[in-house]
DNA sequence: CGCCTTGTTAACTGTATGGTTGAAACATAT
DNA sequence: ATATGTTTCAACCATACAGTTAACAAGGCG
């Protein structure tokens, strides 16, 4: 059996180590022989199993792009009021992100850079799949306006207001460690923190 | 008169050539000879205004690390309520993003990579000067919450999620286009609604 | 066994890039 | 005019990097 069929255990070690790396130093600084090292095999392996640097970038994008989006999925599409959705993603986002820091840290070098790959893989999975989930909870959103469960406001730039204020706290840790050093010294009391005073703020915005 | 000294016409033309070049393609991506060609001079003549990549790329932040902060500097020491600062520091800040596109494209890879250059030009001004505009910015908040004027929050969790929430817009841009074509179809309607949208959102969600 | 497929390696190649050099052109002062 | 310091350039160098090659090992199978 040829190895781009399956998923071979070093092909997963080659792609953990590769999300790593790119997610550290972006596509450009990323360098295949550090990808290698990390792995723990040959450089030349890494052409074995992905033709190019851009052929294994995009195979590590499409192996983490929905990390953050089946989150949101997952949350709106459990049967909750939508404050327990708004207080669901908010957790469970920043809970993602703690876990999988390189996949945020690779979104946002894809991102600066075009985003070239992201638009191709969003584009062929057009409207359905985890690339919607920003739509579905847009959707939700309107749906509770309509309700008069909360507020009216325009459902995509909440959508984005809410990503935001999530992702940016971790992309901008190391300025803001500098004005605020619990950051780094009790990282897990201002994880806490940082849930509470989302909903807090963000409901209390949504509220009539 | 040596060009250290004093700031010449072709030393100010690197400088906004690297921005360029450094923001769009990060410190890594950036090649000299591409930074030669923007500014429309040899690439021998970087080195001799500016030694090497690392000392064109802190002189090039030094260059604009205020922007930002300047403008939160400035609407924080304006004498008018709370509710006017809120409103006057976001369509301030997405102005000066919508301007100067390059410069928080800079931030944002700095961030990626550590931020070791950027804690070190902080460092150096510890707690004087713009570094200290977020610091000023909380505690802004805090006089307004024992005023009464606005509900208890942490401030600085406030702070992050304002900047968060302006600055991932821009971040996010590439991507959120494929979910909402406006963004690139009509940028001045959106960025209209984004102000309107954010101040509506936060000040709500710091009234009593 | 002989032979093919899959996986693995060290050594190699071509090129792009950061950085250097030495000389030419230019300005300014004496 | 000559001297002194400044600005510009083409060509060069060393290195680091993505990608290649060719040989080799291990297993399956006629």
């Amino acid at each position: 059996m040829g190895h781009i069929a399956g998923s071979s255990e070093t092909e997963t070690q080659i792609l953990k180590a590769a999300l790593c790396v790119f997610g550290q130093k972006g596509k450009d600084g990323a360098r295949m022989q550090e990808i290698a090292d990390e792995a723990g095999i040959n450089k030349a392996m890494l052409h074995y199993y992905f033709r190019n640097k851009d052929t294994l970038y995009e195979a590590v994008f499409r192996h983490v792009h929905g990390h953050f989006f089946s989150v949101i999925e997952s949350e709106t599409s459990k049967e909750q009021s939508f404050k327990q959705m708004l207080k669901g993603i908010i957790d469970a986002l920043l809970d993602e992100h703690v876990q999988h820091p390189d996949v945020n840290r690779l979104w946002t070098h894809e991102n600066l850079s075009g985003a070239h790959v992201v638009r191709r893989i969003l584009e062929e999975s057009k409207g359905t799949g985890l690339g919607s989930a920003p739509g579905v909870l847009a959707e939700r959103i309107r749906e509770a306006v309509d309700k008069g469960e909360i507020r009216s406001v325009h459902p995509m730039h909440f959508t984005m207001t809410l990503m935001g204020s999530i992702i940016f706290f971790f992309l901008a840790a190391p300025v803001f460690s500098t004005l605020m050093p619990d950051i780094v010294e009790h990282p897990e009391k201002v994880l806490a923190e940082r849930k509470q005073h989302l909903f807090d703020i963000l409901y209390n915005g949504l509220s009539n």
